[in-house]
DNA sequence: AGAGAATTTGGTAGTGACTACCATATGACT
DNA sequence: AGTCATATGGTAGTCACTACCAAATTCTCT
């Protein structure tokens, strides 16, 4: 690795971490790009080279814990679906539990700032579909509309896991582990411990209703 | 109703109706809200008085139609929750059916243009906050915080359904009815059709590995 | 080491979304 | 008709972001 990248990674890094800085401080909208640039002595131009928007310079890590989850899981063909489904699990909230503070700090810029939240959110989705792209090559591809869809069903459902604990995890700080909260979501899951949206031509199903109590 | 809101109604839909046009014409980014006030001889101002986004001009309906089914939701405390999930489900569905031309014209913009694919995504999510925050109401609080977690989990898998069967019903017009999809998702659902991500503190639940047929 | 190629950088001049503010016009009510 | 509340249109400005160019820096090859 050269000279020149070298210096590529540490001014992307002082961007951002300038822009985290300035963003805790003065809150995302009262921070203009500008004043990023000058934090970090680049020019406005540079950090557009590094960061196309204002928002990327928020959501990078988030989006590199996932995107990487999902490569580790298209590179582990042997492994069956349920157990690859459960290690992405882990490895993505690995990651998030591997900086914290980054983490609340995005949560909370996405509380205060539509557009974070909007592009927080649009980046949950990509890691869906990519990881409903992965599985479908795992699936038989007999009826390649229903594998595209059961795909896209596991791959949101496993989405929702990560992002139910997550904000768990945010807001009660300290006081609860992601692992063992994934854990509980994977058990609620495969147990049939969830209230299910249920069909009507289905007519026996396992069903909760208002006044049972909540399943252990 | 008076005059007033008579035509407030009228120019708001006047407004969102010319924008959709330009956007179909000339693509999301290449048309201006100076241009759409223009088609709708107004001011830009009074656009954004009824609009406070672009983006908003384009996913007001698909808000709307969701917002409506959680409000109706919420109204139903008799029906138990795996009736009124579906019942959720199939509303939402109705609604979107009922304008097919807008809810695919939508999804082209989403997919053309990042920030209304962000906004839309983001929309998504705060129907699942909604339904969430609906469905927290109707379990047992002597543990709220497992409450709100079940809550997020049964609502995100609602809200997969949901956009698991429109991006099939979009990608596939005239081929499929998303009322029929949907409930084979929720057949699916409820039958362990679904590859699922297991614990492995939950030694034999039900599996499916890569080799395993689909479920029927 | 040094010349030349490739790449990175910073600056300039825009465009367009969006805000704050004010003066005017229009429907509502007595 | 007159007064009040609200809706509208216009102005001026901020800021994210783009396109483009000239200068600086790093790499490569001899």
């Amino acid at each position: 690795m050269g000279l020149r990248e070298v210096k590529r990674e540490r001014t992307r890094r002082l961007i951002a971490d300038k822009a985290f800085e300035l963003f805790s401080d003065n809150g995302f909208g009262r921070t203009t790009v500008e004043q990023i640039a000058a934090a970090a002595e680049v020019g406005p131009s540079t950090l557009y080279r590094y960061f196309p928007t204002k928002e990327t310079l928020v959501l990078e890590f988030v989006e590199d814990s996932l995107a990487d989850a999902v490569t580790w899981f298209r590179e582990q063909p042997a492994l069956d679906l349920p157990d690859g489904l459960r290690a992405v699990i882990e490895q993505v909230l690995q990651q998030l539990e591997s900086n914290p503070d980054r983490v609340r700090a995005v949560f909370d810029l996405a509380e205060q700032n539509s557009s974070v939240s909007a592009h927080l959110n649009d980046l949950i989705w990509r890691f869906r579909d990519d990881l409903a792209d992965a599985l479908v090559q795992r699936l038989r591809a007999d009826e390649p509309q229903r594998a595209e869809f059961i795909a896209a069903l596991s791959a949101g459902i496993t989405m929702n896991v990560i992002e139910s604990v997550v904000r768990v995890w945010v807001d009660h700080p300290g006081t609860v582990e992601a692992q063992t909260l994934a854990r509980q979501a994977m058990h609620l899951l495969t147990t049939g411990g969830l209230p299910l949206p249920t069909s009507p031509t289905n007519p026996r199903s396992p069903r909760q209703g208002a006044t049972r109590p909540l399943p252990h």
